[in-house]
RNA sequence: CGGGCUGUAGCGCAGAUCGGUAGCGCACUUGGUUCGGGACCAAGGGGCCGUGAGUUCAAAUCUCACCAGCCCGACCA
């Protein structure tokens, strides 16, 4: 073989050769999986793509193996040309690693964990910021080896609490991660934008329109960060979107402008009101016959296990992310009634900041604007009215812990946000020093001077990507795949395999066709209705039907997923515009 | 881990109230008729009724325990 390139010869090795649906393993479902509840996970199923081992375990058969490798020959790729090396360390990793940063006590249980022969604590691979930073710290000694932004295509295990949607959100997956290291901020953010384009790039190769969007840093730590958003009612995130300036967050971290008018009023002398069984803002707010934004409502949350008293205007909510963060928390979680009790004394719905002791206290940035607010009195059944913050109570730390929603105000250009469901297909993290410190990682500069290598690091779930393309691609008969992921490019359907004119005629073609591009020929002795319905179920962009027409005049049916309309073309002719739908729809993935 | 539900053939389900040793549709095998949108006829194969214990002459069915899976909440690509 001539010398093609990597990605030439992956293409051969798995793609090559003459393919015929009789010697293949697909096995289609007529009724929906009773488990599968959102459309890709029960197209994936149906169309034999997948079949489920156990909780969160899916094997990719012949056909969803082939669209699995296409898109991470995409990936693959972009990363390439974007400067990125790709390596293969080993899925399961020691425990030392995780143990140098201390995320091996802070990881929680989607971690799984377990013990060699020789009693050696291993973990399989949840994420691998440590083993690359370890395989950097073991290779990279000089400026002169930097940046690097290394990556691997391989199996992450994370023991979720509940697997769902299939291959959407399971335990065992495959995703590309990138882990960058540069000698300066100014290296970081080149990378970080490289990622970033390559990111969009992928993406539309794949047909998928996302969106970057600002998002938490979550347990990876870091600064920046963005996360590439498929649109999607079945989206377990939650995005606001201006449409007027393009601002875009996760409502884990979107801020939204908000006036926060001080008023003249001189400050009244706190006073106690008897609230008998009146506990919600809104029962308040009739009670006092006034506005939600006039109350102080107090939660009281344990943060890795100790109370910490969250404030909030009244007519806002508490984004719990954000409080976690402000926190300096790994868990968050509201306490009970019993805790609630124990940090205020009172039954929930009369705590209030006033007089609180021996307990952190994180005001929402609503809460010292605030002039003669009502809050409770950590007593049943009473309430304080003209509470001033500052003379009447202090906070250890104010910080925006305030949830954005549909409605509130673009912090940009202040016109309403709108909201809508989002697949998490990609993420990219600006990580900083997080773990070249804790894993004191080394290197020497131009002036001979030991400096540690700043980090950036980017993930994108294949198999979800795959799946969110399903999501996005299909109709009531099946998966509609676009060209450039499909498991093969053109399905040749021969209607009846006993005549023998016919056969020759398709499989003669297939011949042609075979040798640019990838062509499936359904040669079951089946009868028409289910190879079409099989045909329209596994989605091949193109499908071919030697049957009526070509008896008749000699002429094969050209049709195509995406439409309705039908071609009848001699062989000359159907070769040649084959070509060009093929050309066509490639390049529109590549067009900006 | 909390709340709700389900485990019977490869898939989808019935049978359970009323205990008597398992059935339907699809899929599969064989033969025939059919043949452009999930055909028909005939004959077949396939089940430790999730696991274990108990009650009983007898358990898919009743009791208890366990296991697994699904849905709703906290984790995340």
């Amino acid at each position: 073989m001539n010398f093609l390139g990597i990605d030439a010869i992956i293409s051969h090795l798995f793609f090559g050769g003459i393919m015929l649906y009789s010697k293949m393993l697909i096995p289609t479902l007529r009724e929906d999986p009773k488990d599968a509840e959102i459309d890709s996970h029960k197209l994936m199923l149906r169309a034999g793509l997948i079949r489920k081992s156990a909780a969160g375990l899916y094997s990719y058969l012949p056909l969803g193996f082939r669209a699995l490798l296409k898109v991470t020959q995409i990936v693959r790729e972009e990363m390439n040309s974007a400067g990125a090396l790709e390596i293969l360390p080993p899925f399961v990793t020691p425990a030392e690693l995780w143990k140098e940063t201390g995320r091996y006590d802070t990881m929680g249980k989607e971690m799984l964990r377990f013990k060699d022969r020789h009693d050696n604590e291993m973990v399989l691979g949840p994420t691998h910021e440590e083993a690359f930073t370890n395989i950097v710290r073991e290779t990279v000694h000089s400026y002169r080896d930097l940046p690097v932004n290394l990556y691997q295509i391989n199996t992450k295990f994370r023991d979720e609490i509940r697997p769902r949607y299939g291959v959407m959100r399971c335990r065992e997956f495959i995703m590309k991660d990138a882990y960058s290291f540069d000698t300066d901020e100014a290296g970081l953010e080149a990378n970080y934008q490289a990622m970033r384009t390559a990111y969009r790039k992928i993406f539309k190769r794949c047909g998928l329109e996302v969106d970057p969007v600002l998002a938490d840093t979550g347990s990876m730590g870091g600064s920046a960060s963005e996360e590439f958003m498929v649109p999607s009612q079945v989206g377990e995130e939650l995005i606001v979107k201006c449409h007027e300036c393009g601002y875009v967050a996760n409502t884990e971290r979107a801020v939204a402008h908000r006036e926060y008018s001080v008023s003249g009023d001189p400050l009244l002398a706190i006073a106690e009101k008897e609230t008998p069984a009146v506990k919600t803002i809104e029962e308040l707010t009739a009670f006092f016959s006034t506005t939600p934004d006039k109350f102080i409502k107090t939660l009281v949350y344990l943060a890795d296990g100790a109370p910490v008293v969250a404030l909030i205007r009244g007519d806002m909510e508490v984004n719990e992310v954000k409080l976690k963060n402000a926190a300096g928390a790994v868990e968050l979680q509201l306490a009970g009634e019993e805790k609630v009790r124990e940090v205020t004394g009172a039954p929930v719905g009369f705590a209030g900041p006033v007089g609180l002791k021996n307990v952190r206290i994180i005001a929402d940035i609503s809460i010292p604007p605030l002039v003669n607010a009502i809050t409770g009195a950590n007593k049943k059944d009473l309430h304080l009215v003209n509470v001033n913050p500052g003379r009447d109570f202090k906070w250890e730390k104010a910080a925006d812990i305030q949830s954005v929603q549909a409605g509130d105000l673009c912090p940009e250009c202040k016109r309403p946000l709108n909201a809508y469901h989002g697949i998490e297909v990609g993420h990219i993290f600006k990580l900083g020093y997080k773990y070249t410190d804790a894993m004191n990682v080394i290197f020497l500069d131009k002036d001979g001077k030991e400096q540690k290598p700043i980090m950036g690091c980017y993930g994108i779930g294949v198999g979800r990507t795959m799946a969110s393309v399903i999501e996005q691609s299909h109709d009531e008969f099946g998966i509609i795949w676009p060209m450039s992921i499909a498991p093969f490019h053109i399905l040749i359907v021969p209607v009846n395999v006993m005549d023998a004119a016919q056969m020759e005629a398709a499989e003669k073609l297939h011949k042609s066709l075979s040798s640019r591009y990838e062509v499936l020929m359904d040669d079951r002795d089946e009868r028409a209705g289910v190879k079409f319905n099989d045909a329209d179920l596994i989605g091949i962009p193109i499908r071919i039907t030697v049957g009526k027409s070509f008896a008749a005049e000699g002429k094969f049916e050209l049709k195509l997923r995406n439409s309705k309309e039908k071609e009848f073309l001699g062989e000359a002719e159907l070769i040649k515009r084959v070509g060009e739908i093929y050309e066509n729809e490639m390049a529109g993935f590549n067009r900006d």
